[in-house]
DNA sequence: GTCTATACAGGGATAGAC
DNA sequence: GTCTATCCCTGTATAGAC
């Protein structure tokens, strides 16, 4: 029953696994505190007990969960850097595909929006580094180097624009339940859309300019 | 001592209003679950019963921090809606006011974005109409007006604006501390910097237009 | 590895004296 | 209005049989 060499490493039991997903989904839409081990191992199929005999605690269990959605996350995103197509194309490509990630995995992304944000003013740093330190990094060198090409204003602070563009991502990820109760907003359930308008206003502003608008 | 008339409606006894005042700091930090009614009487310097004469439950208790943060942000934010100057001057004193006041109420901000961005999922309809809705709206109005005008674009989304916006500002208040730990990144600590930035790119755009750079 | 049973602490909430 | 003392429940965590 031990770990053939081929899938050794972070090889775990299958109902270690259950009890993982398990965790992360309640962790995910509840927060730390609100959920019960005594729900995680209902909601896991096994005994309160079992769950102790495999994580040390609540809070290793926490931090298990954490950490996977971290790598994860990590592996995601690593896929967003690839260097083709103009700097429009790619910053376009770019956001988008980060918001659909972002909600493909909906589950690991509010984990991990959730140490971000509101744990976040205790710990943040490694956390901050681990999940979205280097591609925040890789952001704004595309930008820079689209400065330097000419192709951005060169007046602007490339980290302000990768700022910006995270945030807008991440502000609609969040607030997309509320978003959906405002008449004016069509684009709530439309992420495609929305990515399309973020790049667009990025991109050429909102100001109207006569020799601005049908630039392309 | 009933109260007088002068002071009457909301009118709350002074170890109430302590006991508020601790609940607020404590829940707007660690969130509903992780608070103690415990915590919170140690806190205001009362005995725990005491609490619990003066609300009837830690639901309770939390329900009046809520609608207090509510009806305090409301007050502040009516006070944006100024129509005076032209579009891009009152575009720019609105998202710094707002950031502005976010930040110097940051107690009560958080609290709103706690309850907007996390129970919202559950939540959402009612708080997001009563803290947000109305001045989205006021945003919104704004915004197409300018776009009657002639000063903005015709062919973009207003809602989506008001959304970049409001998110950019929201999004700062959040990840401020994660920001800070990031080289690239030098607004952290300078929310006028921020916020004239933002103002500029939404305006302008991040292309590098030749035309465009110089305008004012 | 998995269970049942249990220890022990801390939570929300109440009783009743002052 | 304020306190001390207490109730009851649920939570985390452990012991020990299978």
């Amino acid at each position: 029953m031990s770990a053939s060499p081929a899938e050794a490493l972070s090889q775990r039991g299958e109902t270690a696994e259950r009890i993982l997903s398990a965790a992360a989904d309640l962790f995910a839409t509840r927060g730390y505190e609100a959920v019960s081990m005594n729900e995680i191992a209902r909601h896991a199929a096994v005994s309160k007990a079992n769950v102790f005999h495999h994580f040390n605690s609540k809070h290793d269990l926490y931090l298990t969960v954490v950490r996977r959605a971290c790598t994860h996350s990590r592996e995601r995103l690593a896929g967003l850097g690839s260097p083709q197509g103009s700097l429009a194309e790619r910053f376009n490509t770019f956001a988008g595909g980060m918001l659909g990630d972002m909600l493909d995995q909906a589950q690991v992304t509010r984990i991990i929006l959730r140490e971000l944000l509101l744990d976040g003013e205790q710990r943040g740093p490694e956390l901050a580094e681990r999940v979205f330190g280097d591609n925040f990094a890789a952001l704004v060198a595309v930008l820079r180097e689209g400065q330097a090409q000419g192709a951005l204003r060169r007046d602007l602070d490339p980290a302000m624009v990768a700022t910006l563009l995270i945030g807008a991502n991440v502000f609609f990820f969040e607030a997309r339940d509320v978003l959906r109760h405002f008449r004016d907003v069509s684009f709530a359930d439309k992420p495609e859309s929305y990515s399309r308008m973020l790049a667009d206003i990025l991109l050429k502003g909102i100001l109207a300019a006569p020799d601005n608008t049908h630039r392309e």
